[in-house]
DNA sequence: TCCTCCTCATACCTCCGATGTATGGGATGG
DNA sequence: CCATCCCATACATCGGAGGTATGAGGAGGA
């Protein structure tokens, strides 16, 4: 193994033994690198690796920490990997955003604040007539993004955002906005957060299942 | 922004736009630093970030090369996220591991070859009457992982697999046996397994759901 | 002719030392 | 007491050097 791969599993052992918690900081680079017996460049390509990942934090000037660890921070790493995929598997993520997207739909029915419900049909309403397909793309980003939440489960919500990166989105609201069946779309949102308002799981588990399973099924026909 | 971030960024670039396909071999270290307009030892800390999590293959002595971009490979670097969370968070996982596990059952039973069935049971007919810890995990993970390769979705399957740690598993199955129900949750796999045998979906989730919520049920009294 | 082994060019691995640059905090002056 | 300036600190980037593993092609033998 080389190197920096046992630099990196060195610095990971140090974490999840306790030895650094969340917010440490880790010893200057060049205290690091004598510590884990090996140059600076090398231990660099290490902490540029779990930096990537969200596990650390550098910053210039000042020192490197180790971040909240928290699972959004973590799992948003996801949605650059997302990224990489081309036509062939995206019907995949896609059949899982149809599992997991309706768990969280009957999910926050059952536990999402009065507020954040409220906050969820602003959403909506700030959509006007004729929104651009960026704001439809980012509109739709931040609802399903506000019913995650409003699981209070942030593993769930990470990856439910991650699962869908906004390139694929964007392609699908052209889509769906060319055949004029943007309109229909709308009015499933607006079913689901009806169904989470009246705190009706079930019924927002089907209009969700429905919801995706819509689009799954215009994607599969275009590809 | 970092140098080397954009060095990952057009790297990424490349590859999405298909100018660097699955398994082509990018350009020589020194010859590529050049051409993206930073030092060697950047540079590295790039290919190092991507290959941290499996979008490049990096060979001494050879190249480095794209890899094949599946699934299953970008998503295994999850496990390795996983092992940072600690227990207030593990329940967190364990809520996504009962919503996509069911899932996977159905979906196995649906669709998994009858040869990959008989694979299946043979897993579980491995073990024998009194094993250790260690088998009882290693087994415990083939098992779940044969369901979720069943399923003919690669994504779901590296979702499933990665989202328990193996530590994780070690602690639940000593725990399981020192109360004795590891007997009663290898009863319950036997009923996955013939669930999925008798091509019966919703049999299969329940199962599934019944287990995993059993071993959450268990993990939540402890914490 | 075919196979095996050896040699070598290649490409990544690791390190060093130096300079550039952003940050945070303490000293300074109002 | 506060705003500003200065500087020590720590990361960012660079270029070069020597080390090591790999793969391919040539030499030699069966």
């Amino acid at each position: 193994m080389a190197l920096t791969d046992e630099a990196i599993d060195k610095i990971k052992g140090m974490i999840v033994s306790g030895e650094l918690g969340p917010g440490a900081r880790l010893p200057k680079e060049a205290d690091l690198a004598e510590r884990l017996g090996l140059s600076r460049n090398s231990l660099r390509e290490a902490v540029r690796a779990l930096s990537m990942i969200r596990v650390l934090d550098v910053r210039q000037g000042d020192g490197t920490y180790v971040t909240s660890l928290e699972p959004n921070l973590l799992l948003d790493a996801l949605s650059f990997v997302v990224d990489f995929h081309r036509d062939d598997t995206v019907l995949q993520f896609f059949e899982v955003r149809r599992v997991l997207e309706p768990a969280a739909a009957a999910l926050a029915a059952e536990r999402m604040l009065d507020d954040d419900i409220d906050k969820l049909q602003l959403i909506l309403d700030d959509l006007g007539d004729d929104p651009t397909i960026e704001a439809l793309v980012a509109n739709d980003i931040e609802f399903h993004r506000q019913i995650a939440v409003g699981t209070d489960n942030a593993v769930l919500a990470s990856l439910v955002e991650g699962l869908s990166g906004p390139t694929m989105r964007a392609r699908i609201w052209r889509g769906l906005t060319q055949e004029g069946a943007a309109a229909r779309t709308r009015e499933q949102h607006q079913a689901i957060v009806d169904a989470i308002a009246s705190r009706q799981p079930d019924l927002a588990r089907s209009w969700a299942t429905v919801h995706i399973a819509g689009v799954e099924e215009w994607l599969r026909r275009v590809l």
